[in-house]
DNA sequence: CGCAACTAGTTTGCGCGCAAATTAAAAGTT
DNA sequence: AACTTTTAATTTGCGCGCAAACTAGTTGCG
């Protein structure tokens, strides 16, 4: 790969690629929409969305939260992950209370059918990862840079 | 940090994590969205969404494509880039035209303005980049894997 | 030629992701 | 107590991403 960075001091100057994959973030864009892509058939046996799947496992490892603990966890935004719980609620993997010592707060906990699927749903994670020809300190690098990645941008 | 991990030798039980933030596939999706999010006000100044630019990134490096090739470029759906181009056609940054051979295919030119955005906006990347604590060689490393598993993830 | 099979692009429906506005309860201030 | 400010959650609007259905032009085959 030949040094095609910086012509001049002027860092303006940054169509360093020749095509779009020579770019991080397209790369990064297209990965997360692939991943989603290759999800959906296998959670659909669930009943599942993705982002629904990562509020569930969520709640798998911490239950009965409020919705902005829960939004902490699944790094969603409260307006997105507010439709989202409602869903799950309409499913009937979990149950939304009003927290008794602060009513604007909800308690969101899983019903025994959300706690049902999680051997099940967990298991399809491995499913995935057995397609990918990462070895397993790339895919933990991977995910070490994605965290940091996502860190740098969400600063200032 | 305690062990919970693994109750017998059953490899189905792949709850290895004890936090969302163990998960790629949860680092990946978050990693995307932070993307997306923090290119939104620097590409406000264009007035282009993440993937309109990315449409107008590939028209950028090939013109005068058809939709198809567009879309292969973008790797958008065609069902997705459809509406994407229709909106970029309404700001003017491209036309639209009927191919003369066939006409079903569609011929996506830049305009003028579309042309116009290019120095501005591809100089936008270096901004997001800026604030990206990881190395050249690791961001490299990055784009390679994150290209790697949009092939693993996209093959049967 | 006629008609089936294919291809290029669009439309519809749904679930997001998120900015902005809104509602309502709690905490802080005077 | 009466108010401002803050916090928790919801709603609205828009642009996706994509499966599925659809329209219309082209090709293949008898």
């Amino acid at each position: 790969m030949t040094d095609n960075l910086h012509l001049k001091m002027n860092t303006n100057d940054t169509q360093a690629s020749s095509c779009l994959s020579d770019n991080v973030c397209f790369a990064l864009y297209t990965a997360g929409n692939a991943l989603v892509r290759a999800y959906r058939p296998l959670l659909d046996e669930c009943g599942l969305t993705y982002p629904q799947y990562l509020v569930m496992q969520a709640l798998w490892l911490n239950d009965g939260v409020s919705l902005t603990q829960l939004s902490q966890a699944s790094r969603l935004d409260l307006c997105s992950l507010s439709p989202i719980v409602k869903r799950l609620d309409t499913k009937d993997l979990l149950n939304r209370a009003i927290d008794a010592e602060d009513e604007r707060k909800k308690v969101i906990r899983t019903t025994p059918e959300g706690l049902a699927l999680k051997q099940e749903a967990l298991a399809l994670k491995q499913v995935l990862l057995d397609k990918v020809t990462l070895s397993e300190p790339e895919i933990e690098s991977l995910r070490k840079m994605c965290m940091t990645l996502t860190e740098d941008l969400n600063r200032k």
